[in-house]
DNA sequence: ACTAGTTTTAGTATCTGATATTAAGACTTG
DNA sequence: CAAGTCTTAATATCAGATACTAAAACTAGT
């Protein structure tokens, strides 16, 4: 039963391999483990992996709903629920990408910015700036957990809001925040704004 | 010359539609300009277009690289000149992505973001989580300006440490920001942990 | 040792999305 | 109408595959 075994072993590893490179055609499989291109194909069948055009193309395809989505997106989360200028809610799935490798445990700033899209998400102006937050993580949240962060507008007085968020995980509280955000009209000149503000 | 007109107006077309959709073949380039394959091939040729292919791999790759520098690295720009448990410097290039479309204004979370995986990567210890942050946006910060983040451990006691981060954008401060950040120990189990922290 | 079964390899036809080349039409402008 | 640009057609070739058929190689069981 010598060759049943090479062959699981060559299928993990090739399993591995294309992992690792997706871009690996199968001539170059092929060399690197000593057979045949039409056994590396007979193994990517049985995997039920594709050939790496289409790996390829999956990839680009991902990656750039990824940029759009992650980058293009104003807002950190979904937000649901929104009353302008009242309050709001917003989810967020964590994901292993958001994480730290060794700990599993999501990175701050990605629990900060949902809080603080939010926040900012709630301002009834044209353009929203953050000038301050103080805030508290209660405890660890490990990547796949639903982050459910709800805002309230606090207080108002002329430009300056005040937006309370509490973030939970089911029923736990992990993060609570106080953002003071600023509105911002539109005939400003952009770059002699020297005023407080960011986000 | 007239066809000389509807050739420029194509060339612009083709550039332009392509840029939208990467992934289009000749062929259907081709149907959709009412013109040859061969045509679309002149097009693309002249333009310096490559084939649909490798538009994707480099996409593809492209992408790759930009999902592993952006999310598994474990700190959020580049830190020079750190000393453990001291302080330590850290340089993020913003870019577009990073800002608001409308405004070219960084979103705050990326300038937390920098300060606290600095002030979380300045305390010694094999997990470092963040407890508590207070922070303050001086100006707005617009994409492309090079932000330094320097930070110092002001207080310790324990596992506590008190982090003080200032952000410059060239000689103009735009955040300070204060972070208390938790050594945790290996050996704590890490489902039980109910103390506070993230990060 | 012989046979059945798995595993591997070979070979051929076909596909897609191209490049490269040659040559023939179409149009248009002086 | 000839010279030029622009467009299309046709053919050979390529990479990286799929799909299929069939032969060889190895392995185990009786």
């Amino acid at each position: 039963m010598k060759p049943k075994l090479e062959k699981a072993d060559r299928l993990r590893r090739v399993r591995q391999v294309i992992e690792e490179d997706p871009f690996i055609t199968d001539k170059e499989l092929a060399s690197l483990f000593g057979v045949s291109i039409q056994t590396v194909r007979l193994d990517r069948l049985e995997l039920g992996i594709p050939e790496s055009r289409e790996r390829t193309r999956r990839l680009a395809e991902e990656a750039t709903n990824k940029v759009r989505s992650v980058e293009t997106g104003e807002v950190i989360g979904e937000l649901i629920d929104v009353k302008l200028g009242e309050e709001g809610i917003s989810i967020l799935e964590t994901a292993k990408d958001m994480a730290f490798q060794r700990t599993s445990i999501v990175r701050g700033h990605h629990i900060f910015a949902q809080a603080n899209s939010l926040a900012v998400a709630l301002v009834d102006a044209e353009v929203a700036l953050t000038g301050t937050a103080r805030v508290k993580y209660l405890r660890p949240v490990k990547a796949g957990e639903r982050l459910v962060a709800k805002a309230e507008v606090l207080t108002r007085s002329g430009r300056r809001h005040v937006v309370k968020v509490t973030t939970k995980a089911g029923h736990e509280e992990v993060f609570i925040g106080e953002f003071t955000v600023f509105a911002v009209e539109e005939h400003e000149s952009s770059s002699q704004d020297s005023r407080r503000g960011s986000d």
